[in-house]
DNA sequence: CTAAACTTTGACATCAATGTGAAGGTCAAG
DNA sequence: CTTGACCTTCACATTGATGTCAAAGTTTAG
């Protein structure tokens, strides 16, 4: 599929996606005239990145963790170096913390709602609306 | 306090501090010379601010939700409109698909990180460090 | 009193993620 | 052939979170 579906199909713009290719989070062949031409799998592959990327991790290290699938069992082993699983439980350190972090704001915005007396809106609710004039 | 103290016991930087200030996000009275001084709570402050941002929160957000802190009870009917309490289950939502998100961005750097077989790096496996010459 | 260590504000630099637009090649429909 | 919708690269602008530096006032140690 050429960039244009690869963007409708992600809502992701296409000058994102020549910049991840740039950074070497995701990859494309070359049709004939010289547009780029992606697998079914890019799909999936840029939801990938954009959620390791709105996670904060470094693209450096996206980019060298992508560069290593395909490469499985024994392979990885040795391809894998010590020091980058060290980078990576870092952030997977990282992460939980975040995610600690998040869902305790998460509480306090849900209990913050409740107590207002405006619960109602917490949930769907945003569909409801217009049907309660003020 | 004054701002060199909150910084050495955050290790936040002063000029990000001032920044977080600056943002509605922290808040200090003045002294008389026209320091700053702040509160024992700033520390916790401080820390919960970082946490938030590092997980990839917009500012915004993050000083509408620590606005809210403090207004109790009755206050709280008068004060959160209907409008702020909508943004505020908008913003509840933009948490929980963050929260989402991270939590599958773990699982991927987990996911792969076991198949490396430097699965012994995961956990308070930097504490080991050195034990295991290669 | 002086020097060192704070503080203030303000300006400018940087980096990553994006937006935007120019200038031009390709392709399909009319 | 022309028009419009694609695509290409290149480049400059912007925004948010930071670093860094300068000029100037304050406070503390010696």
């Amino acid at each position: 599929m050429k960039i244009g579906e690869l963007s409708r199909r992600t809502r992701v713009p296409t000058r994102m996606l020549r910049y991840y290719e740039e950074q070497g989070l995701l990859s494309s062949e070359r049709l004939a005239n010289g547009y780029r031409d992606y697998p079914e799998g890019a799909v999936d592959q840029v939801e990938l990145v954009r959620g390791l990327i709105s996670s904060g991790l470094p693209t450096r290290l996206i980019s060298t963790m992508l560069g290593m699938e395909g490469v499985e069992g024994e392979e990885l082993a040795r391809t894998c170096s010590r020091n980058l699983a060290e980078s990576l439980a870092d952030e997977l350190d990282t992460l939980e913390s975040k995610i600690a972090c998040l869902t305790r704001s998460r509480d306090t915005v849900r209990g913050f709602l409740a107590r207002t007396r405006h619960a109602e809106v917490i949930g769907d609710a945003r569909l409801v609306l217009g049907e309660v004039p003020s």
